[in-house]
DNA sequence: CTGAAAGCGCTTACAG
DNA sequence: CTGAAAGCGCTTACAG
């Protein structure tokens, strides 16, 4: 079932039916109709590595991610479903590449024109992958800071300013001392720059405030998760708030509570981070900072079909951060 | 950068080139060195649009799968993973398909060759995509277990055995009144069989042995989840053990026994079905049959790249259900 | 408004 | 052991 046989069935040329395809020079009526005819009649379906051939387009993205020890797994999902949906809605398949070296497969998909352009989740501060990405002549976004976003398209969350919003919440609500949760130690160790950005910017703003900040690693597995936070928690028994900057401690953080008796907020105002799904997913109880998680898929994708389809002409490269916004779960008092 | 660029700069055909790419027939020790040393040298890769082409062979697989409101998200990324893995140590891509319309979304891949094979997850009894994948004349491997398996390779847990399993350990225990939490009533509707396949199988065996055993829907989303919890507790009071057939209810179920004050196992033997590293993300105690996502998704890319390197040669169709393992972790007495 | 033909970059019989 | 050439199924200047 090529385009040959819709061609004969029509009686026209296949570029005729090429054409009526793409819309890209009109056609008369009466043809047009006897194409559409005869490719629904035959259940015609242009041949993709054809088309990829001819064009030099193959309406695929790659998405590029990784699952690390030291992260919460049911979090990136979050991004995956409305990475994948929007790049529907826009015309483009996905191609999910989970490779334990990135920058190989990155180098891979691109050279052998598999993808027209690249997601990439989680990007470290130095990550491996840039360099063959700004090597492959091919647009890509990414979902995370890098140190060197030179003729990057970046998107993330404003987590500095998301961490002074917490703190300043807090503080508005005569919180003196405060207990802040971070990302594992090896979180940071990788170069993923929204564990510092966040906590540099909270103990920034604490000493700004006044206030007393004591940060702390959490973990990402049980049990180490408990431990910590119940150690953290034993340490600092003044402390009357809380920020959560971790998928895995906050998850176990009701469980943890339950069991030391303490109540939410009359003990103890507690914060964190994260989306209203996550939330939702994990029961958790706490005014937080919304992660957008949708939001940031879709305008990831958004970007990157816009560069695929503009070439390099859609303006400078730009790092975008989304503003935070704070959902009041009740949680502080 | 094409395979002709190669050919000129080691001084042999393009056909030659290609012969010792693919290995299909024997080159001199010399010219492969010289070819190999172009290769390297000029980063040649092959394009995958011209090699689809020219092989009708895309070296990648779709992955169909659906999020469901009714489904507990965290559990789908268990397989997606491994699946994901699998493939690529099998020189395969995964095209990630999330299409709402999945039979529409399999038809449009398949007819544009974008894929050799498919794999579809969370099979339903009547699943719309069966019909699609038939007439595609392409390999697929179900994970779930459709009511026509005609002619389908089909991979999943018993989890018929899986119940029995259970009831007979909380029998040999002593128990003689169980609850059994299943998933709700809305992923019976979809059609999703191993839901009745486990209530019925532990009906039944409940019944041969004559115990009393309460089913009731679970929920997947809070606060239903935690509210039905607490129903079906207090309804029955009599009952000493419990087996949760339902990943959004054992997640929440820790908090709602604590805060019922119930403890576990010397007040209630709760039992469940989950992999392990699910019970590790959400902290779960239970004793429960494990659900191996790691190795189902191995062996469905493995058995669809199988059928794929065969054509229709490697022997009849077949449904296969792993056999269940019991994980004691000491929640039951 | 439409067609004939070249070209995209591979693979693979066919020949030697 | 190697090469010349046809063919895979499209798209798109070029011509009319």
């Amino acid at each position: 079932m090529t385009i040959g046989d819709v061609a004969r069935a029509a009686g026209v040329s296949r570029s005729t039916v090429s054409y009526a395809l793409s819309g890209k020079r009109s056609i008369s009526d009466e043809t047009r109709q006897r194409i559409q005819e005869a490719i629904t009649r035959l259940g015609f379906t242009p041949h993709a590595g054809a088309q990829a051939l001819a064009t030099a387009q193959t309406k695929v993205i790659g998405l590029m991610l990784r699952f690390h020890d030291d992260e919460f797994a049911p979090a990136m999902l979050q991004y995956v479903l409305p990475l994948s949906d929007t790049a529907r809605e826009m015309g483009y398949d996905v191609l999910m590449v989970t490779d334990a070296d990135g920058a190989e497969a990155l180098r891979r998909i691109t050279k052998s024109g598999k993808v027209d352009g690249l997601i990439l989740l989680d990007v470290a501060h130095n990550d491996p992958r840039l360099e063959p990405l700004r090597a492959a002549g091919k647009p890509g976004v990414l979902v995370g800071l890098p140190q060197d976003t030179d003729g990057l398209d970046i998107l993330d969350l404003d987590f500095a300013a998301a961490a002074r919003m917490l703190v300043d919440h807090l503080q508005g609500l005569g919180h003196r001392e405060i207990i802040l949760v971070t990302p594992p130690l090896e979180v940071f160790k990788r170069g993923i720059s929204y564990s510092w950005r966040f906590r540099d910017a909270a103990i920034e703003r604490a000493r700004e405030l006044g206030l007393v900040l004591h940060a702390h690693y959490g973990e990402s597995r049980q049990p180490a998760v408990g431990e910590t936070l119940n150690a953290v928690l034993d340490e600092h028994t003044s402390a009357t708030a809380m920020i959560v900057h971790n998928d895995g401690s906050v998850a176990a953080l009701p469980m943890v509570l339950h069991e030391r008796g303490v109540r939410v907020p009359e003990d103890l105002s507690v914060t964190s981070l994260y989306s209203q799904e996550f939330g939702r997913t994990f029961s958790l109880p706490y005014t937080a900072v919304e992660t957008s998680p949708r939001e940031l898929g879709r305008l990831a994708v958004r970007q990157l079909v816009d560069r695929i389809r503009d070439g390099d002409g859609p303006g400078p490269h730009r790092v975008r951060f989304l503003p935070p916004t704070l959902t009041d779960r009740g949680s502080t008092t």
